[in-house]
RNA sequence: GGCCCCGUCGUCUAGUGGCCUAGGACUCUGGCUUCUCAAGCCAGCUACGAGGGUUCGAAUCCCUUCGGGGCUGCCA
């Protein structure tokens, strides 16, 4: 009854490098809970003060969010009512709002040089106070301003905080408190014009409307900032934006996520054969539960369970092995045309097929016996080449192997029980190899069918014996045996 | 230093005063199955950071302490 505002929620990274898993993690959410309540999600670009070619780096966020199966309401591509989408548009905007702010008093000139800032903050960090801006130019008298002005000084916008304190209640902590001794006057614009995050954000969020923002735990501690804004815009409490503020991704070893504790770039996990499904499944468990023992969580699910108020509020670590583990689960949950499919890219990529009719067929005939032994699409390509390469390459030790007087006996064997085999099923061939193997030379399964196997498929380990010859045909499998005979 | 956040198996988590001699999943170990590798099945290891309270009873409430993290910018 009393909140009977449409959710909105909002994804805003700022153009710094590709889509990671902690803005991924953050975008998910946001998303999910969008579509729980039926509200919209508004993807906004925070490209407030870099030069550069965001137009690239746009194109590959809304790649990967697009891939990933997440999909916005507002934002580039699609438009909406609260438009532009990148703050690099709306520069105009927080200009106006900083200029009301200094009508109304809330906000005053600063002409303090970054120099005295950093000698007076070290002196405060020597007298062991609050590092933070003093206040000095909250006053400034003629004399002083006119020195400024003379010397060429330009200034820039800087917001007051009153005393007193903010307080506000996170939807993932509770109630959290800042007394604004501790928050010192903040700068909302730089000398030359442009805005900086904490005013832009908060104007947005603002005037698109936003009712609930989820965000980094990192911003937590410039919340009371952004509700200054708020304040001096003149949005009632009750219409703030509800904040969320979710834990850190971290790395396994228990610091924050980057290159070089993991892998954080979305595009290396898709590079690598990851489904977009089983990355959204593991990183919403990553912080969140549905609060049973369910784990494979699909997408759809994923919007009906979510709630805020189920994430938690402690950092989780990244484990590649989860995902992987995730990852399998759901390959081996694909039909054969899905699987076709996704596997196909990375073999045409890696060049082991052209694409060509016979060849995708072959394919789709081998995907069943390799579904179940593929953690990643990638792994599709040392599985399945045997079946395309004209000539085998051995490593050495797979060679010495094969050559051994044994082995060479086991394969003269093998060729003579199946060459003149009518019907080439696995199941003939398997009937024929047993016979000739395991029950005339009286071997073991492995012994026996170790040569075998390197012979036709180059490699010790391989998809099952049988049906890889069935694939590969009488003739190259034959080829093949007689090939390693010597 | 100050402020803020966080603390259950190695990891992700369930748990909101009795259902907990703490459950699930991943990992790891052992076994079964087996043509290799997997998959599958079974079993096992391992946790409430510590110390005080409150209570008949605490992982759950309170206090202290220790540990980890974030912020402390004319970055976001």
């Amino acid at each position: 009854m009393t909140n009977a505002r449409e959710v909105r929620t909002r994804f805003a990274p700022s153009p710094t490098g590709d889509l990671h898993v902690g803005n991924i993690r953050t975008a998910l959410f946001a998303w999910a809970y969008a579509r729980h309540t039926n509200g919209k999600l508004v993807f906004r670009i925070e490209d407030t003060d870099r030069e550069r070619v965001t137009d690239e780096y746009i194109g590959r966020a809304i790649d990967t969010l697009k891939w990933l199966g997440l999909n916005w309401d507002e934002g580039p591509e699609v438009g909406g009512p609260y438009g532009p989408y990148l703050q690099s548009q709306r520069l105009d905007i927080y200009k106006e709002w900083a200029e009301t702010f200094l009508r109304n008093g809330d906000a005053y000139h600063c002409y303090c040089t970054t120099e005295e800032l950093e000698s007076r903050r070290e002196a405060q960090r020597e007298k062991n106070q609050a590092p933070g801006y003093d206040g000095k130019c909250r006053s400034i008298n003629d004399s002083d301003l006119q020195r400024y002005q003379s010397e060429g000084r330009k200034p820039v916008i800087r917001m007051r905080m009153p005393d007193g304190e903010t307080k506000f209640q996170d939807l993932i902590r509770g109630e959290v408190v800042f007394e604004h001794k501790y928050v010192p006057d903040f700068v909302l614009m730089r000398a030359d014009g442009s805005p900086l995050y904490t005013l832009a954000v908060a104007v947005d969020d603002v005037l698109m409307k936003i009712t609930h923002v989820l965000r980094g735990e990192d911003l937590l501690s410039s919340t009371p900032r952004q509700i200054r804004v708020y304040q001096a815009m003149g949005v009632t409490e009750s219409d703030f934006p509800k904040f969320a503020h979710l834990p850190f991704v971290m790395g396994t070893d228990n610091a924050k996520l980057s290159k070089r504790n993991g892998e954080v770039s979305i595009a290396w996990y898709r590079e690598e054969g990851f489904l977009p499904e089983a990355i959204c499944n593991y990183l919403a468990l990553l912080g969140w539960s549905p609060g049973d023992d369910r784990e494979n969580v699909s997408m759809k699910e994923l919007t009906e369970l979510f709630t805020v108020e189920r994430v938690n509020s402690s950092p989780a670590r990244f484990d590649m092995k989860k995902l992987e583990a995730i990852n399998g689960d759901k390959i081996r949950a694909l039909s054969i045309e899905e699987f076709l499919e996704r596997s196909l890219p990375f073999l045409l990529r890696e060049n082991v097929i052209s694409g060509n009719e016979n060849e995708v067929s072959l394919v789709k005939q081998a995907l069943p016996i390799i579904q179940e032994r593929i953690i990643k699409l990638s792994e599709v390509v040392p599985m399945l080449s045997f079946l395309f390469k004209k000539k085998l390459e051995f490593d050495e030790e797979t060679k010495k192997k094969i050559k051994e007087s044994d082995s060479q006996k086991v394969l003269k064997s093998a060729l003579a029980s199946i060459e003149a085999l009518n019907d080439w099923s696995h199941t003939r061939i398997e009937e024929a190899l047993r016979k000739s193997l395991l029950d005339e030379l009286g071997l073991k399964p492995r012994i026996a069918f170790g040569p075998v196997r390197i012979a036709l498929t180059g490699s010790p380990i391989s998809p099952p014996l049988f049906e890889s010859m069935e694939l590969l045909g009488r003739e190259v499998s034959l080829q093949r045996l007689r090939e390693a005979i010597d």
